[in-house]
DNA sequence: CCAACAATACCCCAAAAGGAGTATTTTTTA
DNA sequence: TAAAAAATACTCCTTTTGGGGTATTGTTGG
């Protein structure tokens, strides 16, 4: 008799880890290893229950917890990444994290791409919300793969979106205003955007 | 007998939907007269079933629901609208649904709270969840009440939030360049910021 | 080792945004 | 109907963005 596949369910909105909970247990082929309800819980957890999949909601109170994914891995590199998410992934989140992530299923989908998702990746095999993939490839092909933003692209990317200036950047970074001007420049070309709005609004 | 108090639910997330409605179930206080998914159904919806309380998502499928609230009331002035929503509202949004909004929970708070409001709905009171109170208080005074737009300066503000530029609204309006460069100036005085970027992230 | 990429920094110029006023007309409302 | 609010339009001036280049210095992967 095979073991169990364990799960981590970190999602911090009640009905929501509920009803994933209530998916999972209909299917004996499931066990969960806990909820973790807080961004700065998801490591520690991971360490002492060592799940074999972790279904992550992007926004853990406020957190973006993609960027933990890089330590997640690094702690587990088997661990299967399971993102449950509310919305479609921005462009730039998407490129950044796709290389960790196994799956990305929206909430509203409901439980039978869940389960569906869940099949695959116990699998090996990587699974996309049908949903997210339509959606993604009628709205442009430069998504997935495409746009590459350097690190200190990203990081520059991060301040503009904070409403600093090339200047303020300039000083926080101790790097000439024009070199930030430069950066805002090809990020803009890479993003074939032409003003700081449309930026906001792909990323 | 007092009659039941019928509900209609207006949220696209079928884990949701189906929390809320267990909660409702469990007191026999209420009816749910049905399940509205997309922001089309909800007046016609409200024609045919006359709910008491709209219990009410502010996204459905994309679409902002609170933009519906002025028709909704015109079909039914006694309705008492109820906002669930994901997030805390934004000063701009808050401040023009105030007067059509019953009680605003946030769906992470859970059953309780969510119980609390409609008793204090029913009651003809209104009700704001705890967690949105304090945090709008501590956040900033100016919230509720304070910002406080014209129609041209919404108008305005939404062309500005799709990155338009103050010549292509003019001519959207057919007004004068300068006047864009005017409405625009008042609406940053009033939201206090002084750039674009900080303008999106508070509307 | 060398080609590719990344990060730095500058040139030019035009367009747009931001900040301070003032002023006229129209609409709303007390 | 008189006062207040909203919508319109302008001046002047400074700062910031956006778009086209080029160029030098590192760093890094094949």
């Amino acid at each position: 008799m095979n073991k169990k596949v364990s799960i981590a369910i970190a999602e911090d909105h009640p009905y929501f880890s509920k009803g994933v909970a209530n998916t999972l247990e209909l299917s004996k082929r499931y066990s969960i290893t806990g909820f973790i309800e807080k961004a700065a819980d998801i490591l520690s957890h991971i360490k002492l229950h060592q799940p074999d999949i972790l279904i992550l909601d992007i926004n853990l109170s406020g957190d973006n917890t993609l960027k933990l994914l890089p330590e997640i891995k690094k702690q587990n590199q088997l661990i299967k990444i399971l993102i449950l998410s509310m919305y479609l992934p921005n462009e730039v989140d998407y490129n950044l994290s796709a290389q960790y992530i196994d799956s990305y299923v929206l909430k509203n989908s409901g439980a039978e791409i869940l389960s569906t998702a869940l099949v695959h990746i116990v699998k090996g095999e990587k699974y996309t919300d049908p949903n997210v993939d339509s959606i993604i490839n009628s709205i442009s092909d430069k998504f997935v793969n495409k746009i590459k933003l350097s690190s200190r692209e990203i990081e520059i990317l991060e301040l503009l979106k904070k409403g600093l200036s090339n200047k303020t950047i300039s000083e926080k970074l101790f790097i000439s205003e024009l070199t930030v001007k430069t950066h805002r420049k090809n990020i803009m070309q890479k993003m074939e955007v032409s003003n700081i709005v449309e930026l906001l609004r792909k990323s």
